[in-house]
DNA sequence: AAATCATATTGACAATCCTCAATATGTCCA
DNA sequence: TGGACATATTGAGGATTGTCAATATGATTT
C-alpha cells in the first residue's frame, strides 16, 4: 500500500550498529539523558551524540531538551511501523512492487 | 533469554539497502534464480551476486544450485526472529541487559 | 573437448561510516 | 558576568560499503 523501500534504508541502518540497538534496547524501558546513556558505555561522548543524532533523525528515538540535558525516549510508532513494514515484505499474500502476486 | 545485539546487525545490515530490501520482498512471493532477480533491476550481475552473497551469508535468504542457476528463497524463520527481537527491545517490560527493568 | 550459459570472484574506486580529541555552544548557578 | 556542567560540531583517521568491468568457475549441451 504504497510503502517505499527507500524510506526504510535510513531506520534499518540506524539499527545496523550494536551500540545503537543498545541504546534503543535501554529507551524501551524509559526515558534517559545523555549523560545517562554514556555511563553504560566506553565511548567518547562525541561518538555518542553521532550516535543519538542518527537515531533521532532517524525518528526511532525523540529528543527534548530539558535545561542542559537532553532527554530521549523511543519512538514506538516508528518502531511498530518497521514491524509492520517487515511483516509486509515478509508475508506472502502482499501488494508486492516487483511481481504481480 | 540471552540474545545478542551483536549477532543481529549483520541481518540489520543485510537489510539497510534499497536493492536488497526488494529481493526480500520478491522473494516472498517465491522462489527466483538469479537471473530472474537480475531482470528486475539495472544493475550488473557481479553486483546482484554481491547482493545475493549477503542476504545469504545473513542468513535471510536460502541459496541453492539447481544445475547452472542458484535458486533462491526467503529464509522466513530468520525474518521472523528479527521481528520477535524487534518486539522485544521495543517492548516495556523485558529483560533489558542494561537496565533492570 | 569445445562452446555456451549462469554465477562468483577480483581489483579498483568513490562514498559513507565509526571513532576520537579538540573545540564550540547552550544552560544553570553563584 | 563568570565558572561549571551537558551536549553538539568539526576535522581527521581508518574501516566498510556499493558499484563496475574484467576475469574465473561451474554446469549443460553439442
Amino acid at each position: 500500500m504504497g510503502y517505499s523501500y527507500t524510506d526504510y534504508v535510513p531506520l534499518m541502518k540506524a539499527m545496523s550498529d550494536e551500540t545503537r540497538l543498545e541504546i534503543i534496547d535501554m529507551l524501551s524501558a524509559g526515558e534517559m539523558c545523555a549523560c545517562e546513556i554514556l555511563e553504560e558505555f566506553s565511548i567518547s561522548q562525541s561518538t555518542l551524540s553521532y550516535h543519538m543524532k542518527i537515531l533521532s533523525e532517524s525518528g526511532l528515538v525523540n529528543a527534548r531538551r530539558d535545561g542542559a540535558w537532553m532527554r530521549y525516549t523511543l519512538n514506538r510508532d516508528r518502531m511498530d511501523h518497521i514491524i509492520v513494514f517487515l511483516t509486509s515484505i515478509t508475508s506472502k499474500n502482499q501488494d508486492c512492487i516487483k511481481r504481480k502476486c
